[in-house]
DNA sequence: TTGTAGGCGTTATCAG
DNA sequence: CTGATAACGCCTACAA
């Protein structure tokens, strides 16, 4: 069934149902609802690829993430897909992992589909895991279609970044936790990442203005799993009085780990999560966390894409958004 | 840059830079070679729906969820994904909520994007919350592209479902918690999916078996949401002395609920919950939950999309999984 | 082994 | 307001 069909059953010529498909107002009423009797009758719909062989939008985007099995990615999706979908946008979705030759590939396919701008979420395509590996492939993407970060700054053309201010939160609630007479604050995290990066930076100066001179064995680089934090402390018994982990799994393996040796939360031991996920509300006591405001994070990227699309009026290339701590029972206050 | 560029700078036909793009073996190796150097020199890809159009396949797969920031559901997508990923596929994602008719408009939508097949997760899709709601307009869309249900049994032409042993794992389960002294025994659920009631049914029969009485009030449908079940729990203040839940968050909240109130897990109550999600693993003590074998699910459902489209044999159409018990600290064995 | 030409289903540009 | 017709970029007989 394609526009041929149409036409002739209608009486009318293709040119004139191209011109009901696409609402022109230079069609008749009777014309049109003729037309678009047939239409519905048939079950008639419009072929994307002979549509995007002539125009030029694809109404598709192209969205990237290393691992959408994990919470806080797959919120972000969801979010994003909202929005899309609000718009009549569809959402090419990529799983890259976050090897930086995956990520290269994944970038390179989702290229290859024509979608008419690519989202990548998730700070890990901004610094690298892999320290050698730098943003020199994402510049080479943004040269043909607009790039949008989540969680990440680049800074270059047709690449709009949209992240949160981590830094300053992790200087603060690093701070807190001094004032609170911690002194021995274990660093948990789980990549090198940019907005990893920015996290140890704040707790790092935290340390610095207060005079605490950093212990290196009480900032560690584990996987964000639960059950992996819990063995590693108890391989390494590092001696701490507060955690400070960049995101909540591993903050819940450190109370686990509390719980099982007997530590007293929050009285011998501050706990502070990152990402305020679900896991943060499923422990007893519930588990102190940092709101990185995903939500805002995700509708601002999305309204942004679709201004550059629209092409109307100057888009800012940087934005920054706010995060707000959760305070529960895993910190006094 | 199209084929025809490639072409000329070749000094070749189209139909040769095409047959090199398609790995054809009908073209020497020294022309293959030219034309691959251009290619790379120019960055080309080919244009998906120029190829769309005259092709068959799209190599795109649509994959419907209700609702990804859903633990199960992202963990399926992920790992759909990356089957697909591997045998170069694409994957279109949307995201539909529960509302039947949200469901039907993504439906339609991920249909007039010529996909070549399409996987709805979740047994939302087989039965329905919304009782008023059947499964004919699954029906109808398997007659445009091949239907794959995770987690669903709707029995039609064209349509392959993919479903784990729920009934028998609730009715043994239910059974082992009674011959445990239990017979107060709570069923939360979040939905009326059909693996829902599969769980549901089994949970009363094995109380039907043991010559219990249901207890109306001990059956309860509500969100699965720590939070929520808490304060369901509070404010209802059931009499129950074991819990099966259709979802681990119900599970935990009943377990946050019994620490509350000072109830000893598992010696005056045991919880299990489903799915096996890493809020199991966040609780003290840890959450027995069932493992759905969501992994071989999500495998199966692939490999049989695969032999769909290569169309060679014979695709059985109803598969199912057997689940596992995985025991942990809020059941005694 | 290579080239030519027709077709895939739209949209857009002209004439009428 | 409506209708022909030329792109759009690729695939694939069919010819050479």
């Amino acid at each position: 069934m394609n526009i041929y069909d149409i036409a002739e059953k209608s009486g009318v010529s293709i040119a004139t149902v191209s011109r009901v498909l696409n609402d022109s107002d230079k069609v008749s009423e009777k014309t049109k609802e003729k037309v678009m009797k047939v239409m519905a009758e048939e079950d008639y719909t419009p072929n994307v690829f002979a549509r995007g062989l002539s125009g030029e939008s694809t109404h598709t985007v192209g969205v990237l993430v290393p691992d959408i099995s994990d919470n806080y990615m797959a919120r972000a999706v969801a979010l994003i897909e909202r929005r899309l979908h609000e718009k009549d946008y569809n959402m090419l979705l990529s799983c890259s992992g976050f090897r930086a030759e995956e990520k290269e590939e994944h970038i390179r396919m989702l290229l290859e589909e024509r979608i008419d701008a690519m989202i990548l979420v998730g700070s890990t395509y901004a610094g690298s895991d892999t320290k050698s590996h730098n943003t020199g492939y994402i510049e080479k993407a943004a040269q043909k279609k607009p790039l949008f970060l989540i969680n990440g700054d680049v800074d270059a053309e047709n690449i709009f970044c949209t992240f949160s201010n981590d830094y300053a939160v992790s200087l603060d609630l690093t701070k807190k936790l001094i004032e609170n007479g911690r002194n021995r604050i274990l660093f948990l995290t789980d990549s090198e990442s940019y907005s990893a990066k920015k996290k140890k930076a704040g707790y790092e100066k935290a340390l610095e203005e207060a005079g605490i001179a950093p212990i290196p064995s009480l900032i560690c680089h584990i996987r964000n799993n639960i059950d992996e934090t819990v063995s590693y402390l108890e391989e390494n018994h590092p001696d701490f009085d507060a955690c400070f982990a960049t995101d909540d799994a591993m903050a819940v393996g450190v109370l686990k780990y509390a719980m099982k040796h007997g530590v007293s939360v929050p009285k011998d031991l501050s706990i502070i999560g990152y990402n305020n996920s679900e896991l943060a509300l499923a422990t007893t006591p519930e588990l102190t966390s940092v709101d990185n405001k995903l939500e805002k994070i995700c509708d601002d990227t999305v309204i942004r894409l679709f201004s550059v699309l629209s092409g109307n009026g100057f888009v800012p290339r940087r934005t920054s958004v706010a995060c707000t701590v959760v305070q529960r029972g895993t910190t006094n206050h």
